[in-house]
DNA sequence: CTGTTAGCGCCTTCAT
DNA sequence: ATGAAGGCGCTAACAG
């Protein structure tokens, strides 16, 4: 393998001459440039990068952890290696499967400068555990949180909540049943005051035994569908925090010969793809903007920028099952 | 940040010594073993992983090659890198959109000594092209493929397709669609030959207009729908060669009022999340086992190794579309 | 503008 | 069994 001593010998300058142009850094005569330029090219000259990265002690690569491959992600992930590599970044995947251990091995590479800074799809550990690796790098999380040491791609989960539960009112909707995510999170809490302020404006009373709070249990959609189908009073329609939930929950029904908006109207959030295949009528709150904007906070903390973050915005996707 | 000189001093010892605990090479008398782990444990000593990888020329990870997003990927990718994590492997994942030139990126990493070998789920760009970069690191794929310098985790297509077929037909249908992938993936064409020999030995005659070659399209199973909505002489049923796709198809006809398997029955492959969301009877062909395998292979290339490898089974999955 | 030099942290001979 | 020394490839002062 070539190294820049190469390069240098057969451009007949100083392997600092040669780190300079590779670097844009500092004054090179443009002869000389020339030169190593060419000498590269005929070389066949490949930078080491193990070998600047050691140099720098800087990584140049973002962890990304979230408990499995969901559909959800699917977009978010996209948009967000998409941005880093545009940026000079890599990004490593971490799945966790929901294990607290996982995810702090995941965390400790950056404490091990594996990884310059921490993606956060879905927290399995309590954020006090996670915040000890702060002070490694910088973190950034999908989910909105009240620490301050940590960046949410904030999304007015209130105003986005309170949009969608108008819209059902205006469709016709009178008997509402929510599906919550959990309850620690802001996210869920805002949604929480929308709908009550919801149900209050409206005269409309809620019925405690649909308003659900979910654990983070991987088949809770299928839960929800039996509860509905043992329900003596089953709302007319749900509003759930998650497509995918809402899939599982229709998937369910479904095997029991109800369907959905017939017997129950459903209306799904994230629009992720699994609501296009199946239909879902659901919440678009621009995930790739949040995406965008999770990869900018970390690049601008690594490299003291402040490149702006783009302003989200929230849209019903009407389909079928409302 | 504490380094192997901070502990020899610590320990009154050189850091020869430090770095053979470390790495439990060469001999070490019991006694320094004990001073030396004392004081990285009182340090708080941590290696650095980009010294090593720098030194050893080798990154300990393995890049993840996929066009996008697909649910077929979740349980593929989990599997694989929770393989490559017991076997002291990082994973780095590239989501190409089907962009040659994004792929040609990632496979370039390896040249630059970013990863130490690569995994391709489904290639972009030609084998042709990919090939020059074995020469960089041991490759493998999830297509079956004729090339020997390349690795494919084998299924027997021929065998899978066969059974599916005659399952199908035991069920009491007659008039078969066939939605295949890339003609040139040799899956592909272990599957045309099972579907000729099917066709043949049953007697039942091939309608060609429902021999469907699928390029790589995004939605291919929407176009398949319309092409089926618009189709004088429907068939009875459709096995197709990826669960995505069919998911796609009934997606599209239910959108006209059509149900499977009412109007026409429908057979997924692959057993991944979105056939079990919705009903899609599949087939089985332990995916898990695959991805087993395919990290194997390459961590045997890299390490001299022959861990041997799973046997792989196929199995139907019952569900609602047949 | 360019060359020399000194590390970055670790591993690995090579003596002793 | 242990220490000294050299080197992996590159960057970044520091002198000219």
């Amino acid at each position: 393998m070539a190294t820049i001593i190469d390069v240098a010998k057969a451009a007949g300058v100083s392997k600092s001459t040669v780190s300079r142009v590779l670097t844009d850094n500092g004054y090179v005569s443009e002869s000389s440039r020339q030169k190593v330029l060419a000498a590269m090219e005929e070389i066949g000259y490949i930078p080491n990068i193990l070998a600047r990265q050691f140099q720098s002690g800087v990584t140049k690569t973002i962890g990304f952890i979230a408990p499995s491959y969901l559909s959800t992600m699917g977009k978010f992930l996209q948009v967000f290696m998409e941005t880093a590599k545009k940026y000079g970044y890599f990004v490593n995947l971490y799945l966790t499967s929901g294990d607290k251990q996982k995810e702090l091995e995941a965390l400790n590479q950056m404490k091990f400068k594996q990884i310059d800074g921490i993606f956060i799809l879905t927290r399995t550990n309590e954020w006090e555990v996670i915040e000890k690796f702060s002070q490694y790098g910088p973190i950034s999380t999908w989910n909105r949180i009240e620490e301050d040491w940590i960046y949410s791609a904030y999304f007015d989960h209130y105003e986005g909540y309170f949009k969608a539960l108008n819209y059902l009112y205006d469709e016709g909707y009178r008997e509402f049943g929510h599906v919550l995510g959990n309850s620690q999170n802001l996210n869920t809490k805002a949604r929480m005051k929308a709908l009550k302020e919801f149900h209050e404006t409206k005269g409309i009373k809620l019925n405690p035994d649909w308003l659900i709070q979910e654990s983070r249990l991987y088949d809770d959609g299928k839960l929800i569908g039996e509860k509905w189908l043992n329900s003596e009073q089953k709302p007319e329609c749900l509003a759930f925090y998650s497509d995918y939930v809402a899939a599982q929950f229709i998937s369910k029904i479904e095997e029991e010969g109800f369907k959905s908006p017939d017997d129950v109207g459903v209306l799904g959030f994230d629009n992720s793809e699994i609501s296009d295949l199946m239909h879902i009528t659901t919440v678009d709150y621009s995930i790739e903007k949040q995406a965008y904007n999770s990869f900018i906070y970390l690049y601008n903390q690594l490299n003291d920028m402040a490149i702006p973050e783009e302003k989200l915005t929230t849209k019903i996707i009407k389909r079928k099952t409302i």
